[in-house]
DNA sequence: CCAGGGATTGTAAACGTTTACAAATTGCCT
DNA sequence: AGGCAATTTGTAAACGTTTACAATCCCTGG
């Protein structure tokens, strides 16, 4: 409470900041040289380098990264837009990301796609306004995604597009992703070669691109079959567990129930399964269930979730490198595609048909 | 490529972008007055207001935020930091965050204890540098949570402390939390009601200070009862199903084997649920088991966790609500807890002991 | 018609940094 | 010692806003 602080520097929250002009003058030397110091140590001389840093020890001083962004035009941060944080999976991106990005030094902010909260508006300010220096696109879902690439008409912000694939007429960007079609494809026959032939998918809303392609192998799949699933065999849901339940019932109640269901997604898995043992059913002695991303609560569900794993960490770390470059290259609309390739993974959630 | 651009304006990644000057060149009016259209309209007139606004649309004018928060001093930003986003329970605290937060025009950059990311620099550095307006701390988990409380001593930055108490003595904040030691009490004393007398726990590292509580409502529980559980029924291990799984062998391995365990977590009780089923033994026919927090997995487990429910959006809310308050006050070190209600739910996985 | 006051606008400084450019210093060679 | 180049430093402008203060305008009441 005593007013004993005379040093200059402006006050915030009741705390003194030092500034670049302290430490000069404390360092007996010109801001420039300090900030010389901070940005490129090898161009001040030997001595002068050592006054700056007693200058700055004995100050605390920390340059102002807001008055540097400003200045410098760059904030060092990248927005990220995915569903939703605590999607296991993304969770997983999520972690590749972090580790490149504070690689590279950047920082995250995270706008998720299901909370559905900015407008169009407030996307194109946030786009014009230079807050980020970058986008990953982790969910085009509609009508979100659709409208960052189109408020970024105005002004080319470096895009990367991960996990899922955007038709190259729509916009043409990079991508780090792993083939979702090819994936669909293996997913659905390894459930045919267990003999099923009437498999259901429960998959997520039309305008998600992700499960779009998932249920577009499994189509492919089918027909190569030669199996006719043009009943109600799909059903489409939210992307999460009480989405799938609710899926999962509707399968159950067709006439001709399948015997084996692919879900587009773990977590629908999850609730898929859950909803099969409430009715009283048995997986995958009645109904054989087929997840997609291998996230961590599939290995210890009951019976274990068999999936198909995607390098997920590793499409974060890849798709951030990229955006990275294209940030610092300063040319977007880049159009490479980095396919991953992802993995079966058998456990028991999928057996032969009973009958 | 051809250099038709003769607009004043920085470019930024090959794009031009209009500052205020030129919309009030446009306009026939001073920077100022742009100013105060856009923070405040009240404070010009009627026939200017048309003429700015005018202006403004035709230059697709949008404040730079950076210059604006440089100026101002306040980024409209918060850091939360948290174990993982990934984390079930957190993500619906986040859930909560994100709508308060948006709600008052703030921005969230979180910060994961689990990745151990920064160094004590670091996070100086960030405290110092005014990136952020405030803090909220929902994890003191050693040595990230400590770090941050002893680097802000330098710099007064508004933090609240959210999920967990920390002991006042060490830090005067305002904090927003259930009560974790009356819960592991009731949780404990549940147990107890249906039969238990070996019980064990899984709780989390000895630093973390959420289940440090929890921890100690259960030894209060048990001494209540009279119930002595000195030996190796309290097993600490990493706040992860691996970490659980681990600690549920160690427990089954015990001469006397607990005929239930309270879990720290949710996601720790999946990972015991799922140890315990593999080691051929039934839950809860066996071994009975109690979770914490009532995420969204539990309930589709198999047999759904009987566990403590946390209301955590509203944790979320209210936290982040108190922090802008202190924010706008512009005082830190409040020291008010807000202790929200929590509740026993009961499904299936407690039942009475078979022996 | 003018004084006076409120509403509206403009001027200019400031925020903390980076950086082009000029000035000063150093070291080296003859 | 003198001259030149390379190295090191200082000066000052700029980035796009906000805002205190001054200047102007418009209106009202006497």
């Amino acid at each position: 409470m005593a007013p004993k602080q005379k040093q200059q520097g402006t006050v915030f929250a009741g705390m003194n900041t030092v500034s670049i002009k302290e430490v000069a003058r404390l360092a007996g030397v010109s801001i420039a040289t300090v900030s010389r110091y901070i940005n490129a140590p090898e161009k001040v001389s030997e001595k002068t380098r050592a006054k700056v840093q007693a200058a700055i020890k004995t100050t605390n001083y920390s340059p102002n990264t807001l008055a540097q962004s400003f200045r410098r035009g760059r904030t060092n941060m990248i927005m990220v837009v995915l569903p939703s944080v605590g999607d296991p999976f993304f969770e997983q991106v999520l972690t590749g990301i972090r580790t490149a990005a504070q690689a590279k030094g950047y920082s995250i902010v995270i706008e998720e796609t299901q909370r559905n909260t900015m407008t169009a508006d407030q996307i194109g300010a946030m786009l014009v306004s230079k807050q980020t220096d970058g986008i990953l696109l982790l969910a085009s879902l509609s009508p979100f995604g659709t409208e960052i690439l189109s408020a970024n008409s105005q002004r080319r912000l470096p895009i990367v597009i991960g996990c899922e694939t955007v038709s190259p007429d729509l916009a043409k960007f990079s991508g780090v992703h792993i083939d979702n079609i090819a994936a669909g494809i293996e997913a659905t026959e390894f459930l045919i070669s267990n003999g099923h032939r009437r498999i259901g998918m429960i998959t997520g809303q039309v305008a998600s691109l992700l499960t779009q392609d998932r249920e577009l192998g499994y189509r492919k799949a089918l027909k190569k079959a030669a199996i006719d699933c043009s009943d109600g065999w799909v059903v489409n849901g939210e992307l999460s567990i009480a989405g799938a339940r609710h899926a999962m019932r509707a399968l159950l109640k067709h006439p001709e129930r399948p015997s084996a269901v692919f879900c587009a997604t773990d977590e629908m898995a999850i609730g898929a399964l859950h909803e099969v043992k409430q009715a009283g059913l048995s997986v995958p002695g009645d109904i054989s269930i087929m997840g997609f991303d291998d996230m961590r609560f599939a290995a210890v569900s009951d019976p274990p979730l068999t999936t198909i794993a995607q390098p997920a960490e590793i499409i974060g770390e890849r798709a951030i490198e990229r955006l990275c470059q294209e940030i610092e290259a300063g040319k977007s609309a880049v159009c490479e595609q980095e396919i991953l390739p992802h993995r079966l993974v058998m456990r028991g959630s999928v057996a032969a048909p009973s009958s």
